[in-house]
RNA sequence: GGAGGAGUGGCAGAGUGGUCGAAUGCACCUGUCUUGAAAACAGGAGUCUGGGCAACUGGACCGUGAGUUCGAAUCUCACCUCCUCCGCCA
């Protein structure tokens, strides 16, 4: 949600931002809205200061005098309550296009329309040359029996899948790797170095209420995505959605800024608009576990933008040193949500389908999503201000499969690379005995 | 699932129809005192929003929403959240 004073200040840009993110959005038609608004308001405003003032005449009146004010504040309160009704639609109008008002990306978006219009910002690590066809991470884990999709799907319908044997214990030291690599940030010498660079770590919801999701920016928006309780509650597909959540109307300090947490949860997606998409594999799954980087910061944009380069160099720097090849794109204007202003997509290196494909999703909101949470700080002039906020991957179950398929050998084999070894019990190579 | 209780400012907590944006305490800020601090004393201070260059001023906010009333923190109803006890399950 925006300022709706920056709105009305700002509205050609509002305008150029929504045409640049491919959203329709009518900027005029809700400045119209507001004026209607602002004058019911003006009036409503003005009859409850005339019936406050009454009111406390009332009480020191003469019994005739009584009787006769009360009838006039009679009327007064049957003219107020028809203006009331009529704002109280108004705003019930008003909140639905405030909460569809796109937030504006930054000028060094590129345009473009969809995810094949991302531009390529740079690439590490050489793609394998294998001197055979390389076999795909679903005939690889099938091969060690590290996955099962036969009794996934009988069990847990389409897309399902159990995990198993070298599977879990790859899995597993994935994990462990990263959340040793988060714990090491804050580990540097001075304390407010310390307190700057920590994260902490945590284990988030993802049966998440809806005011979350509203404010995070997923609801009203992509109802359709989410897998809904029959209580009410949604399941997130992120644990960015109860991680933002956590401060949630609440009043920060300054000095606590910035905020780094680790956050862990099961992430839960319908997958309603790609029934065709990766049918096969764990590319695309309805249920997997997520480790979510989610920072908050003071208000200005230069922290937005160095804390944004800071969760994507903490997720390359996982990825090299596990060694798996990767590139970093910068999202277009058509392929941000509503409430970004920017946003890096990693994507690693599949051999199998011989291309890039996302593993991790790095963006920043300024305090499109503090706005609707509510999440506030006092700065140093003793001004109240939105925090914030960004987020980025840390792990999630895909970079396993670009790892398995880039260290597989001739013989069917997965070498595991060298700084997952000590998590994986001293094992260097999964294969068949 | 059943029975009760509670939600008020940063925190604790009073307030049961008008004089209440709200006592009091703690915390906070500013003065006096002090070499400096603490203590003591005096004063100040909520958030959102409209108007005004400003001083200032209108409105809203006591979990949320509806209602009763000339007037609601206070009365009624619904919902949300939390707590206690019983039951059931882990």
């Amino acid at each position: 949600m925006l300022d709706i004073r920056f709105i009305r200040e700002n509205k050609e840009l509002i305008a150029l931002g929504a045409k640049k993110k491919h959203i329709d959005f009518d900027v005029d038609a809700l400045i119209a809205l507001d004026d209607k608004r602002r004058e019911l308001l003006t009036a409503v405003e003005a009859k409850r200061a005339e019936q406050n003032a009454v009111s406390e005449k009332i009480l020191a009146a003469s019994p005739s005098e009584k009787v006769t004010m009360i009838a006039d504040m009679k009327e007064l309160k049957d003219s107020l309550q028809a203006q009331e009704d009529e704002l109280k639609e108004i705003l019930k109008q008003w909140q639905l296009l405030m909460v569809s008002v796109p937030n504006i990306p930054d000028m060094s978006v590129p345009e473009g329309k969809d995810d094949t219009d991302n531009m390529e910002l740079r690439t590490w690590g050489d793609t394998p040359k294998f001197p055979f066809e390389p076999k795909s991470h679903i005939d690889l884990m099938l091969a060690h029996d590290m996955v099962d999709f036969d009794r996934g799907t009988k069990v847990a319908g389409f897309r399902g899948y159990f995990l198993k044997n070298d599977g879990v214990k790859l899995q597993f030291a994935l994990w462990n790797f990263v959340q040793d690599f988060f714990a090491k940030k804050g580990a540097t010498a001075s304390p407010e170095e310390k307190r700057v660079n920590s994260w902490t770590p945590m284990v988030v919801p993802s049966l998440v209420r809806r005011e979350p999701f509203m404010g995070t920016g997923y609801l009203p928006q992509s109802e359709e995505d989410l897998y809904k309780t029959q209580d009410g509650e949604y399941l997130s597909g992120t644990a960015e959605v109860a991680t933002m959540a956590y401060y949630m109307d609440e009043v920060l300090d300054k000095s606590q800024l910035p905020i780094k947490m680790l956050a862990f949860s099961p992430a839960f997606r319908r997958e309603a608009g790609s029934h065709g998409k990766d049918t096969k594999g764990l590319i695309r799954v309805h249920e997997f576990y997520k480790l979510e980087q989610v920072v908050l910061c003071e208000a200005s944009h230069a922290e937005s933008v160095k804390y944004h380069e800071e969760v994507t160099t903490n997720a390359e720097e996982i990825m090299q040193a596990l060694g798996i090849p990767y590139r970093i794109v910068v999202n277009c204007g058509g392929d941000l949500g509503l409430g970004q202003v920017k946003k890096y997509d990693i994507e690693a290196w599949v051999p199998a389908e011989k291309k890039y494909r996302e593993t991790h999703s790095a963006s920043y909101f300024h305090d499109f999503q503090t706005r609707r949470l509510n999440i506030r700080y006092k700065d140093e002039d003793g001004k109240m201000k939105f925090v914030h906020s960004l987020n980025n991957t840390a792990l999630s179950g895909r970079p396993m499969i670009a790892l398995i398929e880039n260290f597989q050998q001739e013989d069917g084999s997965i070498k595991i690379p060298d700084v997952l070894v000590p998590y994986m019990g001293g094992q260097t190579i999964i294969k068949k005995n």
